[in-house]
RNA sequence: CGAGCCGGCCGGACGGCCGCGUCAGGGCGCUUCGCGUCCUGCCGAGGAAGGUCCGGGCUCCACAGGGCAGGGUGGUCGGUAACGCCGACCCGGGGUGACCCGCGGGAAAGUGCCACAGAGAGCAGACCGCCCCUCCUCGGAGGGGUAAGGGUGAAAGGGUGGUGUAAGAGACCACCAGCGCCCACGGCGACGUGGGCGGCUAGGCAAACCCCACCCGGAGCAAGGUCAAGAAGGGGUGUUUCCGUCUGGAAGCACCCCGCGCACGGCGUUCGAGGGCGGCCCGCCCGAGUCGUGCGGGUAGACCGCUUGAGGCCACGAGCAAUCGUGGUCCUAGAUGGAUGGCCGUCGGUCUGUGGAGCAACCCUCCACAGACGCACAAAACCCGGCCUACAGGCCGACUCGUCCG
RNA sequence: GGUCCUGUAGAGCAGCUUGGAGUGCUCGCCACCCUGUCAAGGUGGAGGUCGCGGGUUCAAGUCCCGUCAGGACCG
């Protein structure tokens, strides 16, 4: 579960990554990523959309999802905005897909990103 | 043993590791309050938390009075904070029965509707038929009577038998059904039982308008409050001083109320816009601005409300019951981009397969082994009482019917 | 938290007011005609649990209750 210091709770940091950001897109997920100039630790949200399911299907995607960051948030530079969007297949994923879809999102956006734009 | 019916309850259990949230304690850091961080400990979704169909608590706003709308409920009595909920009973319907179902007031206040078919469908109605009379080319035609029979229809203006008649008819009579009124008895009451009288008979629909009785102010925790932030002021009341002195004016202080700017347009200041008044009107009070559209600007942070409540459990008592009373005992989520996730073990469960046992036999039951499946419906968001809906599987109790045995 | 709308043929709709044989419109579909062929055009035809369950009524797409799904708006 991530903790506390690395959730993105404004609006506004939601809009700007999501607006902004880079964006790389799975079946089950799309990523969004953009880096602010400050020094801060990195921010993760989530978004569920109601087309994934209903309050408990939601509840535990998100869940899911905020573990599997849990052990990825040290990859991220600081000043980071990550906003994982979450798909209808997302809901039926198992852990292992949800992973693997988000190793390769972030392996994506960061790539990008080294590689120099 | 097999069918069934009603009610109550459970909603996997135990444990390990890593995380998340509230609270408490402690350590460290920063500039004190406080905040951040780390450690330890307690606790951490539901029977429906759901749908939002009702009823309340709570909060704010409104509330002289009268009238008209609007919405809701609809057998009786009781329960309750209240209800459209619950209980008991009554009536009607269903079932062999336990029991179940019912928006269950009024159609002799009024209006309206009853398609098609049919002769006729709402102060009834002669198509066929029956009877009488007249005419006649002896096939029939015309006129009249008749609601017993046929036919149509969801529905055709009581039923059966008799008297009667040209044929018939509540025209008359007996019994029955049903209606209205009266009386007696039982019941708090809805109503039931019995008796008498009346006229011979009255269609259905109010989940059509409507009538009757009763109930209902509006908004909702994004309520509301405190602090912070934010553009510039305006008004009222009281009081003091001064001017003035019939009314009044100016300044200071205190309290209270309202309030961002610009542009265009509507209405309005004798004829009264608008507000109090948030359904509308009258009426009363205030009253010179107010309403709409567009453009621009500001805020969108923190804390309180926030969980102890018509509360849960147990015992006793009252009551057929819903429920209530008394005593004891317990305190068990409070998030705010929203806390329950990940990995694993043992047992339980479901499914599949194999073997064995029970049995006349099995697709039934039980036991063992192996494999598969994390395994019903679904998650608080101010809080309660109900209703409705979803739900794998299981437990307990009362009762009914059938078969067999005693 | 509050308010409202929609569900009818493969698609989009009308019909609900004031109940009376599921009636109809546009596109699509099928067959035939037209053409050397296709399109267009013409003729004919098929296609319906009226979201679902219950009730009122002689009779329900229509009225009433419940329920499900989709959608919109306000704070």
């Amino acid at each position: 579960m991530l903790s506390a210091a690395h959730r993105m709770r404004r609006g506004d940091e939601f809009a700007e990554a999501i607006r902004r950001g880079r964006r790389a897109g799975r079946p089950a997920l799309v990523a969004h990523f953009s880096v602010r100039d400050v020094d801060e630790p990195p921010l993760v949200g989530f978004v569920v959309s109601r087309a994934v399911g209903g309050a408990v299907v939601r509840n535990k995607v998100r869940r899911r999802l905020r573990h599997l960051m849990r052990s990825r948030v040290h990859s991220l530079p600081r000043g980071s905005l990550l906003v994982v969007r979450a798909n209808p297949p997302a809901a039926s994923a198992r852990n292992e897909l949800l992973a693997a879809e988000l190793d390769v999102a972030l392996e994506r956006l960061l790539r990008r990103r080294g590689s120099g734009s």
